[in-house]
DNA sequence: TGTTAGCACTCATTACTTTCGAGTGCTAAC
DNA sequence: GTTAGCACTCGAAAGTAATGAGTGCTAACA
């Protein structure tokens, strides 16, 4: 069976309609409401191959069509129409300019969260492949010294470390043009075994602070891959009677707060992200099986110098899907101007 | 009326019974589970005191009899025993040592929650009234400067300052020593305009800089005032039926997710914390009105060198409160071994 | 051949009634 | 002061009926 201009009409139908209401939709209801002029039984009849193909479903005998996983699909893939939102109703929103990053993605995923009306999360950037800026070393007492690491991307992580023997300004500021020398401007990669040994040698009897130094490099880039996520508009879930039992919030709102799903999703964007610049997830599609209710919009927004991070919005299947793809886009057109200053 | 021993036994005994099921408790339960003897029909006058009191109600005229606010308080106050627990059981639970602070409070705030089955909460400590241990400018290329502040409490800040003129690696140096020299062991109230001005005369040229050093010591400061705070097993709430259900579940959820509200109860338990060590908020007691059908029990930590935080666990009014206060305590001690080596 | 009107049928939802039993308050007797 | 007993209350659960939205199917129509 073919899935011809007039059956689509009728499955478009039926998606907007359901995305509005939330209820099955019935033909009568169709038939009133498109400029198709059917009647009802026409309708009915479409329906029924509608089903037999299977993109809307009855929940029950006697009750309306509601669409499946793929009746989204084929929405958005082919008839989902660009909105021209008025860009005034945005321009309230901005997002403002805040010297600290995580600010700047909590504030987005609070934006998000408020605009659409579901829950909302934003992954820091990864910074994998990077390179070292800076090391600096100071001394703040007699058994303890100050590292710092500046990562490109103007990441920076610091560490303190205890050192045995007292050390004096003098050895700290060799220690730094030492390590600065050798190190600056090269990626986690390149700073291998036979690199850190010759750096030791260098060092002689402070060796061990060399050690520690690598060490405190090594768990800076570590830390950073358990990355961050801010989320935002949890509780927004209750808005959507479908996702608001108690059974599936809980496990959502674990979900949320455990952030190990999330971040199985952020990785799943990241890796699919060459492609397209928004994915949507519908039901099952969702790299997260606690999600398998909800729908997944996601972007990859990129701060330049391979910092790359994802958004996300979760909600239910019949969410907006133009308002949050807008959205997204929004936002990510925002951290551009923002960034590439 | 006064409330003698044989209906403290009763009290008691209602509380304890609905503790554990949650269901209005009647006459006949109390007869048959305590050692008093007594038959149902004089249970129940006793219970009609008690209820004259304040310490009990019915939901409904023909059900059992469930604790109010004032017979948990009772409860909490004076009837509570402490639970010998054995040492065994906590043991496999020990909170390990990090050497980041954010990531054992984390881990606390879980420990917490898993444990109790309610949900909990961790706040960082605030450092407010703590002194400067360094400063440490260091060049990263010629229009940046890196600034690190070590905070006593080892608290570490850093910004990157843009810079204007070109810097070299002397005048660096000479502003570390300016600054150090000036500003190292001063606390945040000490650092005023008089002693700003007189350093922007000694760096001549560079007095920018240290205008910019001064304000990113103040925003370091700033910083830490809007705490951060660590929950965990929000989601527990949905094992009580009396805090499951959609709306008030979605208010409890908002405001852990908001943070405003669980920082008031951080605000308000360090108030009080001088008196007690522990403390227990039950229903409209609750610093926080979105908490109305909860209780509160809330900790103070105490890190040294001024460093406190506050630890909470929130749950229904019916909660196992000897449970929640041991490990909360216990909770105490292994923070105060961790930290006070 | 595609479209439509009409009709019997299904089934979730809602409201109403009944039954059941846990628990009470009160009285009278011990 | 304590207890047995009894009438009474009222929520929860179960059963029943009415409602109506929506369907599938058939037969007639253009």
């Amino acid at each position: 069976m073919e899935l011809n201009e007039r059956k689509m009409k009728i499955l478009q139908a039926i998606v907007r309609n359901y995305l509005e209401t939330g209820e099955p939709v019935g033909s009568r209801t169709i038939s009133k409401y498109t400029d198709l002029n059917l009647s009802s039984a026409t309708i009915r009849n479409e329906m029924a191959d509608l089903e037999e193909m299977g993109y809307i479903v009855q929940p029950h005998t006697s009750a309306g069509r509601i669409p499946t996983d793929l009746g989204y699909r084929i929405y958005v893939d082919t008839m989902m129409q660009e909105k021209e939102r008025e860009v005034e109703e945005l321009k309230g929103t901005l997002l403002e300019k805040e010297e600290r990053l995580d600010q700047l993605l909590k504030q987005t995923a609070k934006l998000l969260a408020t605009n659409t009306n579901y829950a909302s999360m934003v992954s820091a950037p990864s910074i994998h492949q990077n390179k070292l800026k800076l090391i600096q070393l100071s001394r703040v007492n007699d058994e303890q010294l100050l590292a710092v690491i500046v990562i490109e991307g103007n990441v920076i992580k610091n560490t303190l470390l205890n050192v045995s023997e007292k050390i004096n300004e003098e050895t700290v500021l060799k220690l730094n043009i030492l390590l600065n020398t050798h190190l600056t401007g090269l990626s986690i990669e390149e700073i291998n075994l036979k690199l850190i040994s010759s750096l030791k040698a260098q060092a002689g009897i402070h060796s061990d602070i060399v050690s520690d130094v690598i060490d405190a490099v090594a768990k800076a880039i570590h830390e950073e891959d358990d990355l961050e996520i801010y989320t935002s508009g949890t509780n927004n879930i209750f808005k959507y009677p479908e996702l608001a039992d108690s059974s599936a919030a809980s496990e959502l709102i674990g979900a949320f707060e455990e952030k190990q799903a999330l971040n199985e999703l952020v990785v799943r964007t990241l890796a699919e992200s060459e492609e397209t610049g928004i994915q949507v997830y519908i039901g099952n599609e969702s790299p997260v099986s606690t999600m398998k209710d909800c729908s997944i919009v996601t972007a990859t927004y990129d701060l330049g110098e391979g910092m790359k991070g994802t958004i996300g919005i979760i909600g239910p299947k019949r969410m907006d899907y133009e308002k949050v793809v807008d959205n997204l886009k929004d936002v990510m057109r925002q951290l551009d101007s923002i960034y590439k200053k």
